[in-house]
DNA sequence: TGATTTAAACCTGTATGATAGGTTGAGTTA
DNA sequence: TAACTCAACCTATCATACAGGTTTAAATCA
């Protein structure tokens, strides 16, 4: 029984690959054949359609892929370099995937919860003594700008931050931003319910304690300071009705 | 003393916004603003040319750069759709981070480490009888294939991100699957000194350590089995002289 | 001679127009 | 009603053109 308008299966079988995907995967294997660093510069478009056998339409496409996913910067008039490795890829990766409800809050919180229960125990056994000072400051700052919402906005961020750069892992600080963006983006619920002085007087001393216990090197009591930390924000977000 | 050729600060400043990165922004918040799902179809790039004032040239950069983001999917003949999440961006970001040397092995591996210990303590709270029963299969297979490398490395990767897939929780094995596939694109030092038979007996042991923590419901003790399986990927890390 | 200016060469950003080939849905036919 | 055809629409790619940054080296001035 042959059904014309062959199999074709109507959702999705096999994406065909087109010569912008081709140049991408070429360009990629350029700078890792190259070794290229951060801020090495790649060859001209027009070198690149040369070498590649394409319109430089082509070419720009890819390089503007690439540029897209940070992996190159591009500006006029100069050539095209290496980019420095940041958040904002993921970042945008994980809002996207909020806001079209492929995931939802509780879950980013989730593994927000999982990646900086690491970064505390980390940051209390590899901290500089700048760095304790510096947390300790946070809280302070906190602690007299309790009636300031968005200040204290602004220095939750700073704080949450510095405990990753303190891993002296530059991954960490990428993922807790990433994860601390996208939730912030999509997602003040946790932020209004604080809005009595009571409960944010509460978050302060959570920070208080994660700060302390990490100048104080000691990793077990950062987690247990930060789990509770978490617990108060995952109760807000029950509280106020999660998706 | 007046320098011309003006304060041009030779490395980098003000990135001027160019129209694909307007393009970019319009086309995100496009998606937002219309509320847009998995699936949906995006306006043609005429109609959003036309929208925008500029020509193809700039949609069609601004939505390759999307599709690159995997924030939209572009196929010959159809519309544009809003793209399912998944690994792939992530992963080329830390893949590209690594090759580049702006962290390195070790550093990833602490990532995933932090990941992970959660992914087995909330697996083993939440796994449904037939997962446990995949996971103690897979173990069975490791066991079985102990002389096949590629085999064994196959089941390795099925291994952990079935455990992040009883999570519940579709961002962890997201976040797993990145941090493997960077790791095992540009490091496979680990699994070169599992030469020998012991050694990959070993791991093999320690993966049947997590699985039976998880199938009895036991976190700390899933945690305590996944730390060990850690370490001993960690002093392989140093006996190979880690970068 | 050495610092400065200038301009040519090169590059990217954007626009226009054209063509080939994939997709879809409205008719049309068996 | 199921299968087929085709026109309209859409994306993929190319060629060409030009405006406006950047870089480099020649030209010029102190």
């Amino acid at each position: 029984m042959p059904r014309h308008h062959p199999p074709k299966p109507p959702a999705d079988t096999a994406p065909p690959t087109t010569r912008v995907d081709d140049a991408i995967r070429a360009m990629t294997d350029y700078i890792h054949g190259e070794g290229l660093k951060v801020g090495d510069k790649l060859p001209s478009e027009a070198a690149f359609a040369d070498r590649l056998g394409v319109s430089r339409t082509v070419v720009r496409e890819a390089f503007k892929s690439l540029a897209a996913m940070r992996i190159i910067e591009m500006r006029a008039g100069r050539r095209a370099q290496v980019c420095a490795f940041d958040a904002s890829v993921i970042a945008l990766s994980l809002t996207h995937a909020l806001r079209t409800e492929q995931i939802n809050a509780q879950q980013m919180w989730d593994a927000r919860r999982a990646v900086e229960m690491r970064t505390v125990a980390l940051a209390a056994m590899r901290r500089t003594d700048a760095e304790a000072a510096g947390l300790l400051g946070l809280v302070a700052q906190m602690r007299s700008s309790v009636d300031d919402l968005a200040g204290m906005t602004e220095q939750d961020i700073a704080f949450h931050t510095a405990i990753a750069d303190a891993t002296r892992n530059p991954l960490f600080p990428v993922l807790v931003t990433s994860l601390t963006s996208a939730i912030r983006e999509t997602n003040p619920i946790v932020w209004r319910h604080r809005r009595d002085t009571d409960a944010r007087r509460e978050v302060v001393e959570a920070h208080a304690g994660i700060a302390q216990a990490i100048a104080d090197g000691d990793p077990e009591a950062a987690c247990a300071a930060l789990a509770a930390h978490f617990d108060l924000a995952s109760r807000a977000l029950v509280t106020a009705g999660f998706n």
